[in-house]
RNA sequence: GGCAGGGUAGCUCAGUGGUAGAGCAGCGGACUCAUAAGCCGUUGGUCGCGGGUUCAAAUCCCGCCCCUGCUACCA
């Protein structure tokens, strides 16, 4: 019989996603990284009932922005706001279900970073400090290390860029190159005394490890990462700069000045949250809101990102809270590794990669999703390829689970005249363990998923499809309908009620096709709103028509899509 | 250079002390309801290399080789 598995007392938890840099489109690599698990994990916890706020934005300053800018001959806003509505589509696309998807480019974004300047400064968190820079006088701006090239000092290598050496790797800093040249116009860059707000992350060394120590549920790679960097100590940092496009300075004198982004831009979970909490969104309209996710003692915290991420969530954020006090510090950090398009690692700038608008032009959304969850980067880089990405969708997703639902179906239909048959009321043991297997899975896949281990909670799903899959072969319903009416209409019962039980499990990672699935099983409403257990099919229940769920992709498919990839 | 992750069947990967696993590909078979899908069986591996600990190691320790990433003033 239809269970709820367990049934704890609901949980508050943020989901709180990277937030895009507004310079380009996202691509698969983005998807897989932390939209996609976010999203997954997210959709799960609300079919448990429990309460999920999802939250990320637009990052939309700094510097290559501005950049672009120039070249392009507008404005830094005009070229955030392309790619901020490029986002929009993209999300709603994959169905990436943010309760808010705001950017830094709002008052109440530089309302709240200043707020948190201002109580850092009185608590003696900041301070100011001289830095000697490099600075482009034809541009009259400084230049952030990428932005300068020279030759390497250690290796001699020509186009060494200021942080880093792409020849021997070495870690540069700026002001050493010889022969340093801006990227922006060739000028030689001038070496200018400038004076910045330095953040005193040295301060938290302590309170980090003794945070971070304990939390031996986090990926290995996560915490190892993180405690190695606080074994090597932690350096202050300067947290402005010299720009116009950015978050004010809220002091007199400061005009020329900005917050630079990476200290602005993790301020933007508890600025979006609490934009959402007085927004109409909020259901509640009590703008106070926000605290449930931020100040409830037992509130969770999942920050979704890619490993380049990791020091900002682990280190800088977590100090910014605990020098601003009474805000909770992250639960989780479950960042991935890599995507790699076709064994190249997958970058806006160097091309080589599937860009989500474009792909969502060809293809449905859910085998992406389906392919990004299946072979998630969650332990180590994983491969981007087409010819995966055509063998699941034809394997897994049309013969497995979509030719299942059809199946079943479609003998249904032809031989019950569309209705739900009746079953005895006493089931056969394979009918009764497949349906308990059905029933137990939503406690293992849960497990999973509150692990965020999503590959083996899609793989313990689609393993039910399997047993299905062979329930039906062993009952072989297709000759006892004409038989033995009654042993085929227990058959096709169990299976229908398995099939419902199977969308709610895959309605985490296949939202429009789970959705679809409900709406041939004659459900009302929405599977995303059925709660996490299976949702029993009446006898007698009128069944429409089944139109197949997913499309079988030709293998010309691989060419055709790799042709484009070199482009 | 430092740090991290990885090197397991042709391919993609799971498996952290107790007789080597899955999916796909390959081979064979029974079936035919279904988008010729599904099901059953099967071939295939000195678990990167060399040492060590142990009754027992893919799994722990040491050394080495190779791949990837990070190394935080691009975000």
């Amino acid at each position: 019989m239809p269970q709820d598995t367990h049934s704890p007392p609901p949980e508050t938890i943020l989901v709180a996603v990277a937030w895009p840099y507004a310079n380009n489109h996202l691509h698969m690599g983005h998807l897989a990284g932390s939209y996609l698990p976010a999203d997954i994990y997210a959709r799960y916890h609300r079919m448990r009932g429990n309460r999920v706020l999802m939250v990320s934005g637009s990052d939309s300053h700094g510097t290559p922005v501005t950049v672009r800018a120039e070249e392009e001959g507008t404005t830094p806003e005009a070229i955030f706001e392309r790619y901020h509505q490029s986002f929009l589509d993209t999300f709603e696309g994959y169905g990436i279900s943010f309760d808010l998807f705001t950017s830094t480019n709002t008052e109440n974004h530089a309302r709240v970073t200043q707020d948190i300047f201002l109580r850092l400064l009185e608590g003696g968190h900041l301070y100011e400090a001289e830095q000697e820079l490099l600075y482009d006088p034809k541009v009259s701006r400084f230049l952030p290390d990428r932005y300068v090239e020279g030759t390497c000092p250690r290796c001699g290598f020509e186009s060494a860029r200021g942080d880093q050496c792409d020849s021997c790797g070495a870690t540069l800093d700026a002001v050493d190159l010889i022969n340093p040249r801006s990227r922006l116009s060739d000028a030689t860059p001038e070496r200018r005394v400038t004076s910045h707000f330095m953040l005193r992350l040295s301060a938290f060394t302590e309170q980090l490890r003794a945070w971070v120590e304990p939390k031996t549920y986090w990926r290995p790679h996560v915490r190892n990462f993180t405690l190695g960097m606080l074994r090597e100590g932690l350096p202050d940092r300067a947290i402005t700069r010299d720009l116009t496009w950015g978050v004010p300075i809220p002091l007199e004198g400061y005009e020329s000045k900005r917050i630079y982004v990476w200290f602005e831009a993790v301020i933007g979970y508890l600025s979006a949250s609490k934009e959402w909490a007085a927004s109409p969104l909020n259901p509640n309209g009590d703008p106070e809101d926000w605290r449930l996710w931020w100040q409830a003692e037992d509130a969770k915290s999942v920050y979704f990102q890619g490993k380049d991420n990791i020091p900002f969530h682990t280190i800088i954020w977590p100090s910014i809270l605990l020098a601003y006090g009474d805000l909770n510090l992250p639960y989780d950090v479950p960042a991935n590794q890599y995507l790699t398009m076709s064994g190249a690692k997958a970058s806006k700038s160097r091309g080589g990669v599937v860009w989500a608008p474009d792909a969502l032009e060809r293809f449905d959304p859910d085998p992406f999703r389906y392919y990004l969850a299946a072979a998630a980067p969650e332990t180590s880089d994983s491969d981007f390829t087409w010819a995966e990405f055509v063998r699941r969708n034809n394997d897994e997703l049309v013969a497995r689970w979509g030719n299942l639902v059809n199946r079943v179906l479609t003998i249904t239909r032809r031989n019950f005249e569309a209705r739900v048959p009746q079953a005895p009321s006493t089931l056969s043991p394979e009918s009764t363990a497949l349906l308990e297997r059905v029933d137990q899975a939503f406690a293992s896949v849960g497990e999973a998923m509150e692990a965020v281990h999503l590959r083996r909670a899609l793989g313990l799903a689609m393993e039910v499809a399997t047993a299905a899959n062979q329930y039906l072969d062993a009952r072989a319903p297709w000759v006892h309908v004409k038989q033995n009416r009654d042993h085929a209409a227990e058959t096709l019962f169990v299976a229908l009620n398995v099939i419902s039980g199977l969308a709610s499990l895959l309605n985490p990672v296949l939202p429009f096709t789970s959705q679809r699935v409900w709406t041939l099983l004659a459900h009302p409403g929405e599977v995303q709103a059925a709660g996490w257990r299976r949702t029993p099919v009446a006898a007698g229940t009128e069944l429409p028509e089944p139109t197949p769920l997913f499309k079988k992709l030709d293998d010309s498919v691989v060419e055709e899509e790799e042709a484009r990839l070199t482009r």
